[in-house]
DNA sequence: TTCATGGTTCGATCTCCATCAAAGCATTGC
DNA sequence: GCAATGCTTTGATGGAGATCGAACCATGAA
């Protein structure tokens, strides 16, 4: 016995529910406070705090101070990986699908993910764009393809107003359901947001799932899926 | 909140020191008895029972009941994945290497992944396969490539035989030790054992290491590092 | 049948840790 | 300077679960 690495030390951080809530919520790639953590995570700030400290100390989790804000992260795309490699088991050999949940076919369909849209249309969405050389992969990276500007201007987005921040316009965050990916970033937040100003879909209320009406599914079809 | 599949239940298995030793002898592939994993967890056998009971209730763990005998052994090459992802954490972030463990050298170079090779041989075989087009990656999954026909029935594994079967013939897994993918699936099993009936390697007992004879390396090389 | 072995169940104990309220720092803005 | 906001630390409490001895059940052997 003893022999690997101490994957008990690790797998316990991941096991307790607050804190496999926060890891979830960052599985977007996107950095958040505190606060918003202690939100994802169904707990107050101090419980919060101890938490992220031991994730820290695990280094699952990386902070970035800024001002009286602190921003946390994963501590990079191996812990993301895990993560993935987890619900994979979770959601295929896990609790017998004791309760499938409810909105458990909705959630696959169209869900946000933190700011962004997931879900089947999501990464059907993506890979047009990958098809169609409005964006491209660059290693682990995602970038703007040649026919990007052409393209969101023509759906009414303006890429050049997204920047300059600190968070990526591009970057893809891997799909529990579908298992591949999908859009993140400000690019991606930009889009959901078009969606639902544009009133083609809502969002449940206390929920991430996203509704389409039929009218605006068609149209979330022909601007983002038929190109 | 509470969204994606139940990880915190999966993790919190793999989080206590006792079932997490027990999990990684079982990496090894063999199914054991509930007392050689008491043994290995450093438990009585009651308590080994109790979180045997807990591992099947959670989906890791299948037992087969035999005369007076109970084999355990893993879920499937899933749980094994999930597994060697988060070594791959611990290994990384971990509490800075307490004891590099006796095996620790041999583990590095070559070893059992669950039914597959994995180590600093795996991860060299799997980047000739994909340098040469006998395999290809595409997107997240890993397929056979153009060249794949030909090199495999030159070697001696028949690709066609392998299926059908829901188990996927190729899959990356990631190596803990040198943090890059290796060969799973199918055909990682048969490559695997292909070196141990061709006996350029033998297992060593009770452990995950694998040790090749200085002929059986050449063999090995040959036939899946030179190309 | 009777004994031995492999495994599970029961019950009691005890340790660990998640939790939150309240107080303490630190940074920004006025 | 002072107040407000964001976060951490402290300290006290409670509950979940890991642990083991002893009793119990099942299978196989004599």
């Amino acid at each position: 016995m003893k022999d690997g690495p101490d994957i008990a030390r690790i797998a316990s951080l991941v096991g307790d529910p607050a804190r496999a809530n926060m890891l979830t919520a960052l599985m977007t790639g996107a950095a958040l406070t505190a606060s918003e953590l202690a939100l994802e995570g169904g707990v107050t700030l101090p419980t919060a705090s101890s938490h992220l400290a031991k994730l820290i100390e695990g280094g699952l989790l990386t902070v970035a101070a800024q001002g009286r804000h602190r921003y946390y992260g994963l501590a990079g795309p191996q812990v993301a990986s895990m993560l993935e490699a987890i619900m994979g088991v979770a959601a295929g050999v896990g609790p017998k699908r004791a309760r499938p949940g409810p909105r458990e076919p909705a959630m696959r369909e169209a869900r946000v993910c933190y700011d962004h849209l997931a879900g089947e249309h999501a990464v059907k969405m993506m890979d047009t764009f990958l098809a169609r050389d409005i964006l491209v992969r660059d290693g682990q990276e995602i970038r703007l393809g040649p026919n990007s500007h052409s393209y969101f201007t023509a759906v009414g987005i303006d890429v050049e107003k997204l920047g300059p921040s600190r968070r990526p316009v591009c970057r893809d965050c891997l799909d529990w359901s579908v298992r591949r990916s999908h859009l993140a970033g400000q690019l991606g937040a930009a889009i959901l947001d078009k969606i639902l100003t544009e009133k083609w879909a809502r969002r449940e209320k206390d929920s991430r799932v996203i509704t389409f009406s039929p009218k605006g599914r068609q149209a979330f079809e022909r601007a983002f899926l038929e190109v």
